[in-house]
DNA sequence: GTGAAAGCGCTAACAG
DNA sequence: CTGTTAGCGCTTTCAC
């Protein structure tokens, strides 16, 4: 050992992998776009991983196209387990994954019918919380932005919305589809009011939008927020407790779904056969100042 | 090959690291706050590199004691090269580097009298068309308000700025010291009006303190921006460019500063005894409504 | 051209 | 308890 620390002898992680048949790799997936939502949660879901003395190899998706290139490398580089905070999988990436014996946690989305390990926030119980705070407000008008139909996220926001609007008895609300950045959440509202009334209120799947609206609404339209017009967004980024915007959304509890997110993942990588789980983590209501309760 | 196909056959990275000495991967080393200035960045140097085939193994450092503990990982995993948007280095870290016969590219920061590899953006020329465009707009009293002193871009940022002042005759500026966020920004200013008249112009470490001043000075202190008061910042990052903000600023050009550092680094790998090199990227100047001019 | 073999640096099993 | 050895899956060399 002395002579070790003299000569400054380093072991050579590959080797070892080589020979343990563990490469102490996770693969985390991000798109440009997932760290726009939430810039820490990469940070905590490396934090959690450096814990368990496990690395991340990091892989970036925008065109969901190039997930199967991407799957490859991830049979080709032997790592023992994968996080996805990006993406769309059914069932057949997933049977994928269990071919290769490669436990996998998906974050924020699902695979209908298929069991599959996943993290989420409580969305249905978030958007129930914000329709009934804006019916208890009174509103009777409502508009629901949307991110993109290719988002898991962004369909299931969208259709719980819609639902939990139905269930008080307001069908048929119109939608409008952007792409969960500031600048469609600003577009849809401007487009929306060339030739609509203003509603009472808008409903957003994120916050991005959220804001975007409400920009467009007071610089844009001379509407006032929230005397004139509510809007709620969903997620609680940096930017909606700023006291410019206020914004009444859903804060996700990003430190524990990362925390369960690697947990889970460990589980399963020390226990192959452990069977999928679904963790659903409840969101905090904020009730900022851009809507009416 | 016939065969390989049909029983679908994946060649083994680790197996090839270990007889090519090559692991195709680099280190990207961030922290949780450099994802927040550019949430897109991580990816646009993910892309880059992996048109080059290379993995990227992700390091987070937030407190810059774990920097030792980190460099160990650095070597054991035999990474490739070494990208840091993160964390202070001196020359002693660089020289380690350099034993260890691994390129590093740093982003944003420099080593007093070392050579090394960096990408920046010219901060002075930032700073410069900054202060011209503020002393051009007839301001006679400033305020700086600066990231931490352990961060080299802070100081970097303020020593430039207080330079460029000193130059137009505005010696000892005040400058109070935050850490980047927007809570500090718009805490920072409230200390100052506790006790103090408001400056004609404030000059921030970046975006995001510049707009927590800005929200401070409407809402808090009812000073109008910029009819009472100039603010600038430093960045260009999304929010600066909400129409809430319109920020007077200087966007980095991140997508030819990510392929830049690439660039550089797999320069490096494939001829180790390439010199040092310095690569200096301008800024835009961004004018916003936050400053007269 | 095809095929065999050495060896990368480690771990785990086993012998002394 | 210390020391030796096989072998992880690949690339490269060298013999055929």
């Amino acid at each position: 050992m002395k002579a070790a620390k003299k000569l400054g002898y380093k072991p050579n992680a590959i080797a070892r992998m080589l020979i343990t048949q563990r490469s102490g790799m996770v693969a985390v997936i991000i798109s440009s776009t997932s760290t726009l939502v939430y810039p820490e949660l990469l940070s905590r879901i490396t934090e959690q991983l450096s814990e368990h003395n496990v690395k991340v190899l990091l892989f970036t998706l925008d065109e969901s196209e190039q997930l199967d290139e991407l799957l490859e490398q991830i049979w080709v580089y032997q790592v023992d387990g994968v996080i996805a905070l990006a993406a769309h999988f059914d069932y057949r990436d997933i049977a994928q994954f269990e071919e290769h014996q490669i436990p996998v946690v998906l974050y924020n989305r699902q695979v209908t019918n298929y069991p599959v390990n996943t993290v989420c926030v409580d969305h249905d119980q978030g958007l129930k919380q914000l329709v009934d705070l804006l019916i208890g407000g009174g509103h009777k008008s409502f508009l629901v932005l949307s991110g993109p139909t290719r988002s898991d996220v962004a369909n299931e926001r969208r259709s719980l919305a819609l639902a939990h609007l139905a269930r008080h008895g307001f069908e048929d609300v119109p939608v409008l589809y952007g792409d969960f950045s500031y600048q469609s959440g600003k577009d849809l509202f401007a487009e929306w009011m060339r030739d609509h009334d203003a509603p009472d209120a808008v409903i957003c799947s994120n916050d991005s939008m959220a804001i975007g609206c409400i920009d467009e609404a007071r610089g844009g339209q001379g509407i006032k927020v929230p005397e004139q017009l509510s809007v709620v967004g969903f997620d609680g980024i940096h930017a909606a407790f700023w006291s410019g915007y206020e914004l009444t959304t859903i804060r996700q509890p990003v430190n524990q779904m990362a925390k369960a997110a690697v947990g889970i993942l460990m589980e399963r990588i020390e226990h192959p056969d452990a069977p999928p789980e679904k963790r659903v983590l409840s969101g905090t209501l904020i009730t900022g100042s851009s809507a009416r309760s």
